[in-house]
DNA sequence: CAATTATTTATACGCCCAATGAATTTACTG
DNA sequence: CAGTAAATTCATTGGGCGTATAAATAATTG
């Protein structure tokens, strides 16, 4: 189906585990490695080959897994995406189901980035990387707003659903630039470009989930209110 | 000084006009080119022939004007950051001095922006794409966040100024975190993906500013207070 | 243990890249 | 109108790119 004629699909786990003793398979450093270079230099600043000896694999090997250049970097931004759109969903239908008519805009919105804060925090670079990806994949004219749609707008309508009930006057347009607002927010603190730490002298830290979440939750709950309430 | 040989600085308008009845340099018609080629695609997803080819010019033309590929990405990001920076000092220059003491968020943040988005909104193609480099650059982990503080902290730090007087009681690192909301925001604005176009499915445009302008303004202005004044 | 299948390597092809330096054309100057 | 300096082109260099193919190696299976 796809570009080249091979790119397999991963069989069920045969050949051998890998010659140096390597803990994971070599797909999954292979993907590690991408993550990690794509997110700071973007799809066209990192080379197969650059990827290959940082995972310490032949370069033929990333064609055999993944077929092109183009669909290792799809497969690096899918892999965590199913994981992390399956949390925020349940995490917004808990919210939803516990709160049924009460619900907040600080509710719904802390209910929406918890899983990506707490990831942000605790899973380790890998996660951070990916977030920095997504982040960086954002902003890109070219086809960013493409592939952000496709992997990410079933879990945006459900925050924009449950915004509403809280908003109830609220028209469609508001909504939709309020969350713009807000992706955009996010997506440049989960970039981590270092920006906030040279502006202010070192004073905060881009990567202080801590001091990051109650600050964007509050910042963008009251930006919501306003805007949609025109208070 | 710079990487190549040669680089010339532009001389006092000497040597033929250029072939076919051009009206602009061929310097600047490099550069047009190259800040609509470097806002879609990145540094790395543009090679120089292509600017080159679509700009009707030589290969070696632009290595003689720019020296280098990395040169001439600086010259765009260069050469309009100088006239808004001046005009974004300008208009919160005029309005600290029209209210002194009774400066307010929503003012400030105003000044901030009213360049940019006039310039987004009547600059023309140009303008529209370098403040589109400007968020894709902004949202770059790797050397991004670098590149705008050398050339956008003192207007940044005038904003923090501002507002540090209509809320004298914020703490810094509230004001540098709601900043950095406040960026984010604006950048991927700028970045005009066409990602709230497919979002509401046509209800909101990147494009259109006038939506943009009031609604930006109020999300700021209501986020910055709630951080900083923390009710 | 032979056959098979999955994995990995070695090697190479064809193409395009950024950059150079010399040659050439054009316009200005005295 | 000769001389000079700027602007532009031509031809080339050396290297890195993504991708392809086939051989070699390792694990699984019968």
């Amino acid at each position: 189906m796809s570009a080249a004629t091979s790119a397999r699909v991963r069989p069920a786990r045969v050949g051998r585990p890998n010659k140096d003793s390597r803990e994971k398979d070599a797909r999954e450093a292979i993907l590690d490695v991408a993550e990690e270079r794509f997110s700071r230099h973007g799809f066209h600043g990192v080379t197969v080959r650059e990827v290959a000896n940082a995972a310490h694999v032949n370069t033929a090997l990333i064609h055999y897994y993944f077929g092109s250049k183009k669909e290792l970097f799809d497969a690096v931004f899918m892999r965590r995406a199913e994981i992390i759109n399956a949390e925020r969903m349940a995490a917004m239908d808990a919210y939803a189901a516990a709160h049924g008519d009460g619900v907040t805009v600080e509710g719904a919105i802390e209910a929406f980035l918890a899983p990506v804060l707490t990831r942000l925090a605790n899973g380790g670079p890998g996660w951070r990387n990916y977030f920095a990806l997504v982040g960086l994949v954002n902003s890109t004219t070219a086809w960013g707003g493409e592939v952000m749609t496709r992997y990410f707008d079933p879990v945006i309508h459900r925050l924009i659903d449950l915004i509403a009930c809280a908003l109830p006057e609220a028209s469609k347009e508001d909504l939709y630039w309020s969350y713009n607002f807000l992706s955009g927010s996010l997506t440049l603190s989960l970039a981590e470009t270092g920006r906030i730490d040279r502006l202010s002298e070192g004073l905060c830290h881009s990567d202080d989930v801590e001091a990051l979440r109650p600050r964007m939750i509050a910042y963008a709950a009251a930006g919501f209110r306003r805007v949609c309430e025109g208070k």
